[in-house]
DNA sequence: AGTGTTAATGCTCACATTGAGCATAATAAG
DNA sequence: CTTATTATGCTCAATGTGAGCATTAACACT
């Protein structure tokens, strides 16, 4: 008899709360112990009428939440790597982003938000290039690189290791997030590795390894790894931050949300005249209550733009800029 | 008892033959008539360990091929957009999008290259808007904008037609391939559309609508459109063409090559000068025995690249340039 | 009131990246 | 020995981008 055929449906969902980016994630008493996870659930070929619809209905269920704006991800099956409960059904999934604005609150329901770098922390460098990453992860990708036998094989791990973690010739892409998770994970530093021990080439499982940011259920991690680098990526070219701002809010505010988003710092005079010459925003006559310095007027996204010049330049172009 | 659950692999496998960009078709004899379709089959979750090698499984068994660059596009899953045979069983579907080199021959299989933009007519524009565009298609999206019923659906449509196919201020984006493809969808002027009949918004169905390039079985030809813009897309920051050409070539095959897929002429110079800055290709002594004119030096692609700096800048970057 | 702090804003400037031409070189076909 | 055709070199103006400098407007203290 053919083995049965199930999908599940995985949202990562973002928000930013004052200038940290956040995931929503629930409790998940999964196969062992207790875990955190993004909120899932399987697709229900009767009810569901569409793919995203599933996903809202599980979140609205898990969460208590509706989602705005929807993006798929990517759709995984691998047979050895999603261990299904029980071997007679293959099971596969599809991902999907979602961004909410500010943070609609999920009372009664056990969801909370958690901060995306306490996932990733080598992501977040705008404060410079973080200690864990210089301290800890640095020396330990170094060792994976000296760890291969053949010299070839030293040679090409690091290359990659220089082209994903920026070195000096290549600046250190934002976008990679996703090659920067998965080297970890190949190289044995991240605890799912060792978790679905399956020897991935040889892995450093040594103890020591694997405790570089916080674990997720079952492959959650890797998915809020692609949400974020597609997001980083899209901010660039689509208005997309505004779905996570306020109605109105000072250009300063947009840039600290973009910079959390980014991970990186960016040149305020700079990132005021892309954002004027888009013309995205309009600024209604009122002030900011001023925040310490002089009072920010407060803006507001023009809808228009979508059905204007979705063309080229739009959205916030050239972001990164060390100090 | 529950609805099953089945998920198929389709593939939009592209090639350039000559300065054609062409895509492999399989022979459908579908529910009723006889149609084209992209190679596509049933994940066997005892089979097929991954997606993707389930994918590749179904290639070689309907063309006898083999596949170098996969990647993949999306997952589609609407339960009245997708027509199953038999309705107690639901039906998935996971595109792919790849590239073979050149035009690996399939012989003994009935699979057959055909020029992508005979389904997708309005893409080219090489040789200046085409005249099915300026003639048909532009006349025809004009009558769908004013049959809206209140002055504020045709205002919003008419800024829908703007921003997709390009006019005066927006400039014609070469990556908005679905969008096009969707927006014609949608207006009925193409036949799946009115295949699929489903009143979507009230569209246009009269029998004149509707023969704007060939059909495909399914959704194959959203398949095929998103490929197409997936492809133009990543030609900008990745050097992917090199799946497509021989192992050596003259720089003006090369930007033929591209051309072809973006289906926009491109600036000679200019187009040089990124490839060369980019230090993507390295000449080889030998020449090209002359096509017509003074010979060309035959290059080849630096492999190395993808372990130096994948980083920004490479690819071919910014390629429009009318005239 | 005076002073320091924090931001908001305006402006400049050098440099790199594009879009577009002009001119010259090297072959094959007639 | 022209002409057609393509390969290559070079130039130039118009933009776009990265980085500063300077000024202004509130608030919090002392």
């Amino acid at each position: 008899m053919p083995r049965a055929l199930t999908v599940g449906l995985h949202a990562a969902i973002l928000a930013v709360t004052g200038e940290e980016p956040r995931v929503l994630t629930v409790p998940e008493n999964g196969t062992d112990r207790l875990t955190t996870a993004l909120p899932f659930g399987p697709l229900d070929p009767d009810r569901h009428r569409t793919l995203e619809l599933g996903l809202l209905a599980w979140v609205h269920e898990q969460a208590g939440m509706d989602l705005a704006y929807v993006e798929q991800l990517y759709t995984f099956g691998d047979r050895d790597r999603t261990l299904a409960a029980d071997a007679s059904t293959r099971v596969l999934g599809v991902a999907y982003l979602a961004l909410v604005r500010e943070r609609h609150v999920t009372r009664g329901h056990a969801a909370s938000w958690q901060g995306v770098y306490g996932f990733l922390p080598w992501e977040d460098r705008r404060a410079g290039e973080p200690e864990i990453l210089r301290d800890r992860i640095r020396p330990a990708l170094a060792e994976w690189v000296n760890a291969a036998r053949e010299p070839s094989g030293r040679r090409q791990r690091r290359g990659r290791v220089d082209i994903t973690f920026g070195v000096a010739a290549a600046p250190w892409d934002s976008e990679r997030v996703l090659d920067r998770y998965e080297l970890l994970y190949e190289a044995g530093l991240i605890v799912e590795a060792v978790r679905d021990r399956q020897s991935s080439t040889e892995a450093h499982l040594d103890a020591s390894a694997g405790d570089f940011g916080s674990p997720l259920a079952l492959d959650h991690r890797r998915i809020l790894a692609t949400a974020l680098g597609r997001l980083r990526g899209k901010l660039k070219y689509r208005p997309v931050v505004f779905e996570l701002l306020p109605e109105t809010f000072t250009l300063f505010q947009l840039q600290r949300t973009v910079e959390s988003l980014v991970g990186e710092r960016l040149h305020k005079q700079n990132f005021r005249r892309l954002v004027e010459r888009g013309a995205l925003v309009e600024g209604t006559g009122r002030l900011e209550p001023a925040t310490g310095g002089r009072p920010a007027e407060l803006f507001r996204f023009r809808r228009e733009v979508l059905h204007e010049r979705l063309a080229p330049g739009v959205g916030l172009p050239g972001l990164p800029m060390p100090h």
